[in-house]
DNA sequence: TACCTTGTTGATCGGAATGATCGAGAAGGT
DNA sequence: ACCTTCTCGATCATTCCGATCAACAAGGTA
């Protein structure tokens, strides 16, 4: 898998509050329910959200939760690197020798560098704002007069 | 990750069998030896290329292993697709609706189809010849006299 | 033949990562 | 006061991955 489930789920969640546009707060049950995401998992990553800075929460009977940046700014790539980014022991193990001789190159670590690059270069093409777009216009070709 | 440790285990193998370019087999303790990997799992890896026509063995005292093809028909697109590629529940599963209602499109599949996508034309343009080269290359530089 | 070396197979194990859940509590609105 | 909703930490369950083992089959050599 490219991307891990829970970082699917987050994008799920970030998209619904993405296209209701709203400056009301929306409940994590309601985003649950809409993207059928494991409601107490959805809490987990909602609150990972706010840490990143990618949501704001507000509690009591008026509350839940609402975009903290606009959604031409934050773009899918920025969301998988903060999810499934800091991952334990990730990346960083340069090849370290014993003796004093000069190590042998990795020659395969230029090709996972690249592809890891042309993966982020797509991520980092598509905004929350474009989804929403696409998803208004599949919306008003099937659903003419639908209000939100 | 990107690729699974047994994958890079596996192009490593391929690599040092093509590196040899020899007619000879290369028994697995001398592989595991030099590309330093555990010699149990690496029999299995082999035992999988074989299976999976990308590599010949040979059994006994002068026994060993075998490129099958051509360094330059192997891809390193092809290794993973074949070791990392029939993980179970990988795809193939599409949005399902109770009722007979239209299912919403999933928006971001095509993102998830285009990354991958791109990171197989990375994949699939690195075959083991080139990567020999890159070692020749290498090697000659900083042991120009050394001889395999 | 007897013997040694090497590949072959299939089962299995520990541990980490991942997906998911629970309970109790704090904060906010009405 | 009271209810709703988020918040926090712990914990469970499952899957996957890297790794290991024992027993066996097949080929070479003397």
């Amino acid at each position: 898998m490219l991307v891990t489930q829970k970082c699917q789920y987050a994008l799920r969640a970030l998209f619904e509050l993405a296209r209701q546009g709203s400056r009301k707060p929306i409940k994590i049950a309601q985003i649950a329910d809409r993207q059928a995401i494991p409601y107490r998992f959805l809490e987990v990553i909602l609150s990972q959200l706010k840490q990143g800075g990618f949501v704001e929460s507000r509690r009591g009977t008026e509350g839940g939760y609402r975009l903290a940046l606009a959604p031409r700014e934050v773009s899918v790539g920025d969301v998988v690197r903060f999810i499934d980014g800091h991952r334990p022991g990730e990346e960083t193990k340069a090849a370290q020798d014993g003796d004093g001789a000069r190590a042998e190159p990795d020659f395969f670590s230029p090709i996972w560098e690249e592809a890891r690059r042309s993966v982020f270069e797509v991520f980092d093409g598509t905004t929350l704002a474009s989804l929403v777009e696409r998803d208004q216009a599949w919306r008003g070709e099937y659903f003419p007069n639908y209000e939100i």
